[in-house]
DNA sequence: TAGATTGTTAATCGATTAACAATC
DNA sequence: TAGATTGTTAATCGATTAACAATC
């Protein structure tokens, strides 16, 4: 009912780069663009820009083009980074607390609440502002809390393992650093994986076939 | 020469994510398996997996399916996962030590040879069994080891400042986790972009507005 | 008003899926 | 040989680009 039709993934997934661009023109003092300027900027088309923006509505003004302050508040707004959203953190390996902590969960719409680990040498550990607790009082912690995204940053075989009470306890989305293939299993749930070694293998073969280099 | 026509980037994409679904199998004792049942464990086609494997040769049998070893140990050719390229990190912070230490990078195709900071505290620190060195010696240390692949764990405007002299220095392939976007000041130079809050964006998003969801 | 640039429709391009003949 | 499954061509689908009328 809020949305006629759904918009495509591709067109999503651009979002967050529009967001960041118009974030550094704002922050350069510009308050104005069409998108003939900013898709040079970004190396896309203008097209693309004006088609990617309207499948949310209609932002510009012909003859003058965008408003950078408007056009960035609307993104964050579709994106919905106003409300944020409950989050815990389960595997406070070197990842895990690496990424916890560079980055500003509240301005992406996250709240972080919980850190879970399996591993003693760790509970109770200090990462940010939270406290490492054992991944064994996990269930009580969502009956009291009721987090509803989880980071994943365990290995494969663990994933695997405790994806069925995760999906139970009422998680709606998962960011998911670990092998293990949660979109396949549960239909219906948001999975965002960022599979760091299938990215570095890409580079590589990208790298040994790139046809700028004459090998 | 060698490559008759260029692989679409769609398709180099989802190797890396085939060779862990077949060294999955592997490890499972699994010696045959037929597109059609590959295509049921990854969730995707028969078809795709057909035509994609066709762009590098056909390495299936009529009527049997494909050897999950010989399949396995050709995709990591075709990755160039065979033959490490020298690689550096620049940036030894939270994230960069965290992802050098969590990845196997030798079995990736690389082989991690230096890391570079430009923080005193940090400078002499070791991580996994390299130190790290002063960015300032960046230069001195490509023109004797000639590493092709740099890895970026740095800020926005840090990537920046570096990448006229990178470029200089003969990197070939940029594993980029800053905000920067190489790839549009240096036209074919291969850039791997790992935008882990452009990930969350999106993850965001999808969650507020997953038709599984009534909301 | 004239110029600029949007919103939107139509055309193109590429990627995915389906179909089936070839063949193990 | 009969059954199974590939390699490959053709059909479909979706995403990107181009064009242009609407309008600020």
């Amino acid at each position: 009912m809020t949305k006629p039709t759904a918009v495509s993934l591709s067109v999503v997934r651009r979002l967050p780069r529009y967001y960041r661009f118009l974030g550094e023109l704002l922050k350069g003092g510009c308050n104005r663009i069409s998108s003939k300027e900013l898709s040079e900027k970004m190396g896309l088309t203008a097209s693309q820009i004006r088609q990617d923006l309207n499948c949310f509505g209609g932002f510009g003004q012909q003859g003058y083009g965008y408003n950078v302050q408007a056009l960035y508040d609307e993104i964050a707004k579709i994106l919905g980074l106003d409300k944020q959203q409950k989050t815990i953190l389960i595997g406070a390996g070197n990842l895990g607390r690496a990424i916890v902590t560079h980055l500003d969960f509240s301005h992406l719409g996250f709240d972080l609440v919980g850190i879970f680990d399996n591993s003693d040498e760790l509970v109770g550990e200090t990462v940010g502002s939270l406290t490492v607790s054992h991944v064994d009082s996990l269930s009580e912690f969502c009956h009291e809390n009721s987090p509803v995204i989880a980071i994943l940053c365990i290995p494969k075989n663990a994933a695997e393992a405790l994806a069925d009470s995760l999906i139970e306890l009422g998680f709606k989305g998962f960011w998911n650093f670990s092998h293990y293939d949660l979109a396949i299993d549960y239909h219906g749930i948001v999975v965002e994986n960022v599979h760091l070694g299938d990215s570095l293998m890409t580079l590589c073969y990208r790298v040994k076939n790139n046809p700028s280099n004459n090998s």
